[in-house]
DNA sequence: CTGTTAGCGCCTTCAG
DNA sequence: CTGAAGGCGCTAACAG
């Protein structure tokens, strides 16, 4: 239907082969090879103009049959309706619109079958690169794909069975911190509330959570650690659970912001007479509504903007080295793992106009 | 790289003509014509059987050029992290997996300029239609794009000098609702926060609000409407000069969850004595933390998944409309604009265990 | 029922 | 510096 190249060839009056050739050097990545082709200057503007005269568009389908690129990217994440992947999508999305590739962005409805099934979708779209946060426990298939030759990136969760770069947060760090923050405030009972321990996130979290009781000489009382699940749902019942306890925490880690919501949702259905005192949680992740969270005391900021503009610089990094032919023979890199740092920060302090912080996901790493 | 037709084709003892044929049969859209060239049931299996031996995929870079159609559909939103655009979203997404196709989403970054970018990048994917959330004021450039034929359904936003159909909310009898709740309540003088008039939605809920004075009898106070904005910080710049008035309102309904944020924000950070009692808000959009807002008493509630879905089935139609040849001459079909109803809660009502009403988006409109 | 043929729009040697 | 020609992988007539 549109102009083809031919259109354009004839209206200036020359070969496909020239216009194909301009049409390269103006066609987004100047930064690819940099060698380009000569053409006349004086026939670069009549291509150009022809170009302009007859608003020709290029088919990047075609383009990619022949070149077998699409300049199309996979994003896949559990779930779309959810802030923080969406900041990361948002991150994503800012470094690869800025070298001209396009984001194909699909849910795998937190189901391994469904990633799977996207999966498959996307790869007979030819994508040139994959981000995924993936849903399984192992991720025997993704490193196929890479092995394959597929470019591909792991962003947040980091899955077992694979050797592929990952881009996360440092998960450890931060519940490390928020317990330690309780600790200082004089809290010595605290449990920890929630965490799918398929989850690397969760796990990580876990993990610092112990060291920082540890640190505190406090040996963890197994009954304090309410694992299992990451949804509202589950904060609301472990913490329903905890409230029927004789001897209830003082403070509490949420292993996230879900988690951390239906906690609070609980705290207001059933009045926390049990608790003693006004119950105190910690929660993993920040969002502009958690200054309303009234137990919510602190909360660990992840650079979700930052992770995604992260994990897109670097899918298009392997992406080149694919191209260039260059990178580890078998595209075997090894592993690389970034860990952006997360912020601490006191609940009553987020948000407000004095510290510039009113925006989530306004931050960028590096 | 991968195994193409030809490979199967020989694998088999067939033509690629005949691989083609029962790749058809096999490739999604079972609803499309119905009636499929004929294969000999034995050579099909074979056929197939190659497929599975190969591990064959289908390049559909390649079934697109030639068949002018990608089975792709391009979704622009005004920006990703929002948790109302992630549910709509998602309602798209799932009609359009449903029937094989594969949603490439774009933030326009609520600009105009940016909007234009990311249309023009998408048409050069040959997307086979597009679903947007327009951000200027006006949409010419989609008009255009559609008279030159490609299928648009606009959700949530309808712009002028457009004939394009449409899904959106009954933001008009949202207001009207919740601002009836508060009348009911007793308040009387009852202010209207945030909106940006240029966007249909908030002209169309600053009317239900008009309405809703109207039949009680009241007559509206200019200085009572503060328009303007439709981010947090709008929210919170409205709400402090109100808190300044000598005169404060009772009341106050938002224009959107992120105005109604800004709103409760400002009411934490300066202390509301000027308002004289509680001071009570009515916000459009809720979400699962609303009920944690201390102000907020009423809440509409948008179907945004079922918008999404909606617009989903929608673009789905027009596009077989498109390739059956049939539709109104020139595609101009008159716009078709489907208002989802809203609905009204009160706020301590939300979210409850008991309304099994517990995720925002789990509803679904028909 | 099945094979042959001719492109879809573009890029890329290879000659000129 | 530029043009001609072949083909990326698939589908859609048109013959058999």
């Amino acid at each position: 239907m549109g102009t083809t190249i031919r259109d354009v060839a004839s209206e200036a009056g020359v070969s496909t082969a020239t216009v194909s050739r301009v049409l390269a050097k103006f066609s987004g990545d100047s930064l690819d090879g940099g060698s380009f082709l000569p053409v006349a200057e004086k026939t670069q503007l009549r291509v150009l103009d022809a170009v302009s005269r007859l608003d020709y568009r290029i088919n990047y389908t075609a383009r990619g049959l022949k070149t077998q690129s699409t300049m199309m990217v996979a994003v896949i994440f559990p779930e779309l309706a959810n802030d923080f992947f969406m900041n990361v999508a948002e991150g994503i999305e800012q470094e690869l619109n800025s070298r001209a590739y396009t984001m194909l962005m699909a849910s795998s409805l937190n189901s391994i079958e469904e990633e799977k099934k996207r999966i498959a979708m996307l790869a007979e779209r030819m994508v040139d690169g994959m981000i995924i946060t993936p849903t399984g426990t192992r991720g025997d298939h993704l490193q196929a794909l890479a092995d394959q030759g597929l470019p591909l990136v792991m962003v947040d969760r980091i899955v077992e069975g694979t050797n592929l770069d990952a881009v996360t947060s440092d998960n450890e760090g931060g519940t490390f911190q928020l317990t330690r923050a309780l600790l200082a405030d004089g809290f010595r009972r605290i449990a920890f509330v929630g965490g799918e321990i398929t989850l690397s996130s969760a796990r990580e979290r876990l993990s610092g959570f112990g060291r920082a009781l540890a640190e505190a000489g406090i040996k963890p009382d197994p009954s304090l650690i309410c694992l299992g699940g990451m949804e509202i749902e589950d904060g609301y019942e472990h913490m329903r659970r905890l409230l029927q306890r004789p001897e209830a925490p003082e403070a509490m880690v949420a292993v996230n912001l879900l988690v951390h919501l239906g906690m609070e949702r609980c705290l207001l259905d059933f009045n926390p007479d049990g608790m003693g005192k006004e119950p105190v949680i910690a929660g993993f992740d920040e969002s502009w509504f958690t200054t309303f969270l009234p137990a919510c005391r602190y909360t660990a900021a992840q650079d979700a903007v930052g992770m995604g503009r992260c994990a897109g610089r670097r899918i298009i990094e392997k992406i080149r080295e694919k191209k260039s032919g260059n990178g580890s023979p078998e595209g075997k890199t090894g592993e690389t793992i970034i860990r952006l740092p997360v912020a601490i920060n006191r609940s009553d302090k987020i948000n407000t106009k004095q510290n510039n912080n009113l925006y989530y996901g306004g931050k960028t790493w590096q």
